[in-house]
DNA sequence: ATCCTTGCAAAGTGTTTGCATCGAG
DNA sequence: CTCGATGCAAACACTTTGCAAGGAT
């Protein structure tokens, strides 16, 4: 029925805006690069390595260096694009900062696993306190540590 | 009034119990770096890296090498006396799974900054969810992201 | 005597930097 | 023509492994 779907597309315009400014302001250009590089992380559902992305490009025949890949996480990161996602893990894992559909996740100390459950917004409490602080809340996550169920059984 | 504070050193000896408990079942030996290891851990109040662990002990002429610090944060991590608390960092971190005062981070995105405030137990509601799941929780920590009050200021 | 532990040096891994070249404005 | 972008190779930082010596049971 309509024309097009805007919805989905206006988020990253928005988001697109976001890193053309922060550009901008930076004195920096947009390069084939960071518009390729951009393009991809927008369609990654979730969180992604450098590594990840560096290897969805080059299946695609999108040639862009290691070295490049870093560079624009970073541009990505200092325009506030995306983020840093925690893991106990080696390398760093990064997810956009819109929030598709928030999650969080419940870690196993002994295998590193880890399952995802849905936000439930009862975080709120957090709010006033941390705004208190001047602090800008643009999302949150929430970690859960334990033992999943296969080392719970395997240490039965 | 009370003969000796037994509430403080009956948490570590539990840990210790875990720690000792972990090593006999995997055949492993309660070794002078293992001894030295988890008193200097149990010492430290929030969290630390591998280096700084190295360094305390150096400092105090404990001879250890960097090698058996990260093999015993192993075994430590295996145990579940300590955990990885992520961070959006190069090192990992640690922390006791034990925890003290519980408390959680809001992470600047701009400056890599953060700021702690308490536990608020609203967690509550995802205990259900996650143990339907089979998952056993041993904790869990709340990370907010966005903007500091100083990259705010610094960005108008 | 066996098997775990430790330290040293070396190898890995993930990430960053230097530098020369390319390319946009 | 100037200054940023990129790729390559090298450098880095943190962590892990191999190996031989030392130590506990």
């Amino acid at each position: 029925m309509s024309r097009f779907d805007s919805r989905s597309t206006s988020k990253i315009d928005q988001e697109r805006g976001r890193f053309l400014k922060h550009l901008a302001r930076t004195g920096l250009r947009v390069s084939r690069g960071r518009e390729l590089i951009f393009n991809e992380v927008m369609q990654i559902h979730g969180h992604f390595t450098a590594e990840q992305l560096t290897k969805k490009c080059q299946k695609k025949n999108l040639k862009v260096s290691r070295p490049t890949v870093f560079r624009i996480l970073h541009d990505l990161l200092a325009a506030g694009v995306i983020r840093e996602t925690a893991f106990g893990d080696k390398h760093r894992h990064f997810e956009h900062v819109y929030d598709e559909k928030p999650h969080h996740h419940a870690f196993c100390i002994y295998c590193h696993g880890f399952i995802e459950f849905p936000d439930m917004k009862e975080d709120m409490v957090y709010h006033s306190i941390i705004e208190k602080k001047g602090f800008k809340i643009l999302g949150h996550e929430m970690h859960f540590y334990g033992m999943c169920r296969k080392c719970q059984e395997k240490a039965a």
